[in-house]
DNA sequence: AATTTTGATCTGTGATCACACTTGCTATGA
DNA sequence: TCATAGCAAGTGTGATCACAGATCAAAATT
């Protein structure tokens, strides 16, 4: 007897994993966001269509929409020529990310501390200690595992707010602020190196106590403390280039 | 003596004003934009870009372009088909739009109440004055003035807030709550009609006060309000949707 | 008669092309 | 020598085309 089609799909669907169907605008726009948190790019530098599309090896479609995805995002900037660039980096905006990341993100690790389970803490917990791997070892700092391990390390936690509204808008926080933060980062590691994970251990003790504003409190310290060295280093900028034109 | 071409320049800029140059896609995403807060799509309904773009009298291309934008906004979802549609309503989604709503908005409202200018304030009052005249002559419902002059008027305070990353927000979080509260706008018109006017006017009289917090809450009880009746509204829609089935 | 198959149509996606605009360089003029 | 005009390369924008997947209705099969 002949199978119907609904049971030979059956069959095969109980040993085939439905094949994800990511167009290639999805992946540009992943690879772009990736690199704009990481802070690949630097702050006005101009990026063009054309070098984006060869540099990722598509066509020029994909990388446009998602160019256009990101300037909504306020993640690149449209200039009056109508190239784009990544926002440069003023006082007065960073001032402006931090107020707000404090706001939205102190608010969604208040909504997540009572809100996580053993295992999500258990889960962070593992991330402090990859943090301490990586840190242990080797002696050349790698950036790059560092920023991505402290993006995980807050997503991690904002997940568990179980907010859909105020997730998107801290990815988007990240994404205006990826550029800034990635030369706090280098900043730290030249000078003296403070100890991050002691501020994530804080906020992980936080979170286990399930005390809310603990744990916001400890979240403000953790990402006042590159904006305010980034803060002084751009005053002190700012006077050299005042007292040197 | 011949003038240079940089004077020539000089004498032109003071007379000439720079001609925009909006571009199609800003065009059609604006539009796109005002379509959605005001609530002309209803919530679940399918858009296709080859229809948008008819309508708008334009090609596929601005129109996608646009619809990427907007579904990175959370404004439009896309289904696994890979059509895209208006995001349905449900109570989860409005309870957490509206807590993030009171959050961003009262923030912003505080930030701006001490930075109301008594032009502004007086040109907010112009807009309550509007909002008299609509209502006095005409019995019959403009529910498309009342709900563009509702967005004036609380723009017109959140552009005082100051801040570059607080006011996408509130525009993403009002293009994400269109299509609810065009519902139930019209909801409140047919049903004892409560005056919408007095809450704006408590909210102006804390901002002439500069009670930064007086403003929240006159604030949080305006933008309450109406997410207060649609809830209750979706909950018996709930009810009998069980009951009948 | 019920179900499956088939086919036509529609939709999103990505590539390519044409056009307008900007920008940088070069040559020509005073 | 310097400023201006002119040319050339490069860029974003929008239209059009080709293609794969989805959807739905008619037709064929059991």
């Amino acid at each position: 007897m002949l199978k119907s089609a609904a049971e030979r799909n059956d069959i095969f669907a109980a040993q085939l994993a439905p094949v994800g169907r990511e167009t290639v605008q999805d992946r540009v726009y992943a690879e772009l966001r990736r690199a704009l948190i990481g802070g690949l790019f630097a702050p006005s530098q101009v990026l063009t269509i054309r070098s984006l599309a060869s540099a990722l090896s598509t066509s020029t479609m994909p990388v446009r929409e998602s160019i256009s995805r990101l300037i909504t995002e306020k993640a690149l900037e449209a200039l009056p020529n109508r190239s784009v660039r990544v926002p440069p980096v003023t006082i007065e905006r960073m001032d402006d990310l931090l107020r707000t990341r404090i706001l939205i993100e102190g608010e969604a690790i208040a909504l997540a501390a009572p809100r996580m389970t053993p295992h999500a803490i258990a889960s962070v917990e593992a991330l402090l200690a990859e943090w301490d791997d990586m840190r242990a070892p080797a002696q050349e700092k790698d950036v790059d595992q560092e920023v991505t391990l402290n993006q995980r390390f807050h997503f991690e936690i904002y997940r568990a707010c179980g907010s859909a509204v105020l997730m998107p808008m801290i990815e988007s926080l990240w994404l205006q602020s990826g550029p800034c933060i990635r030369v706090a980062i280098y900043a730290f590691s030249d000078a003296g190196e403070v100890d991050t994970a002691r501020y994530h251990r804080a906020i992980v003790a936080a979170l286990a106590a399930q005390d809310a504003e603990a744990a916001r409190e400890a979240l403000v310290a953790d990402i006042s403390r590159p904006f305010a060295y980034l803060r002084s280093k751009l005053e002190s900028d700012a006077e050299n280039r005042e007292g040197s034109s």
